[in-house]
DNA sequence: GCATTATTTTAATCTTCATTAGAATTTTTT
DNA sequence: AAAAAATTCTAATGAAGATTAAAATAATGC
């Protein structure tokens, strides 16, 4: 076969699988350093030990690596609220749990992937994908803060704009977090408390 | 004279100096935008009306481009941190303040200009710089924030994690808005309150 | 061990873009 | 309105980096 990057993979083809994964990672890794424009393919290829040219045995182009970048980013956001969620309580515990969550996945192995700031290069079909992603996120979200003002746990005006504050600061974590453990405990215990409880005195 | 863009500038100079910030302003857009190295110099030649070459005359070099950038951006913050503290009150007062002049200043005509996520693309000595001055930034605003602690206003028990989830909701601002002035006065208005005091019902 | 398939490399190609030199044009000064 | 200074342009140059085709190597099934 000249190449794996077009079709659908199959369920039982985890080698190739796993190494893409890790070349993502990889790929995020350098997204969140130097933005897409300033890593070159080689930056990449070069933490996995390959060579630029043998991404594309991977992925079709360089946009396909964010996209895919983007794809996994929007997976920890939603398996964190799909954690979060299941696990009930008023609507103030679904959001503290969410960030903690959302944090935990971020800080730890499997991250910090959520670039979310190189929207503008992806092609537009994949924007429109990603947009639609982050847009069902953001919608959950606030349907959880809005849950938590009906059961009276929640205070705030405006829950589009809570919504915003609230993942910028996390969206930004990658951007001076990089990966001191000690740094990165220390997120996840105070993040959530910080985020929804503001700092106002009792 | 061949070109101004090398030595200090009189304080007489004024039509240079205008279309030099008219360019840095430009140039912040394209940024926060589509990144450092996905702006070419032509997208902020053409908001200008000039020629890419043009651009040589008021500044080194692309990367000092962005370097002025960054002093504008951190100009906001100080200028803001000063208006507040200036004014007195408990910290959380300060705090609040801080936040509603960060924020109008940003969503205001001279904003968005806090990029903010390209230090990696600065020459290294421009880097230290540019560290150097988000370093005393945070570090006024942890300075604030422990006051509060001390008057008993402000409630937080790490503060250096206090001041990285704030900045970077503020910091992430630019990401999503792009001069909507009715969304501007909204964010003017409900971000202090957001960041201050949280979600928790009273 | 052989044939087949999977993976990676080498060696171009091609485009985009920062940068520069010098010429051309506009503005200011006198 | 001529001279000087300031500003912008045209036309290279050169480098970086994405992408591709074909060859080379490694892994797997028989």
């Amino acid at each position: 076969m000249q190449s794996r990057n077009t079709g659908a993979e199959s369920p039982i083809d985890t080698r190739f699988q796993l190494k893409r994964n890790r070349m993502l990672k990889a790929a995020a890794h350098c997204f969140n350093l130097k933005g897409y424009s300033g890593t070159s393919l080689k930056d990449v290829a070069d933490i996995l030990g390959l060579t630029d040219a043998a991404l594309y045995y991977y992925v079709r182009n360089k946009e396909e690596l964010v996209y895919l970048c983007y794809v996994r980013a929007a997976d920890v956001g939603r398996e964190a609220m799909q954690r979060a969620v299941a696990e009930g309580g008023n609507g103030l515990d679904t959001v503290q749990r969410y960030l903690r969550y959302h944090v935990e996945i971020m800080v730890g192995d499997r991250g910090p992937i959520a670039i979310m700031s190189e929207i503008p290069s992806l092609s537009r079909g994949h924007r429109e994908a990603v947009l639609e992603l982050s847009r069902s996120h953001s919608a959950a979200f606030e349907a959880i803060l809005k849950r938590g003002m009906e059961d009276g746990s929640i205070e705030t005006s405006d829950v589009r704009m809570t919504g915003n504050a609230i993942m910028g600061s996390l969206n930004w974590i990658p951007k001076w977090f990089h990966g001191d453990s000690a740094m990165a405990s220390k997120i996840v215990e105070e993040f959530p408390r910080i985020l929804s409880s503001g700092l106002r005195a009792a």
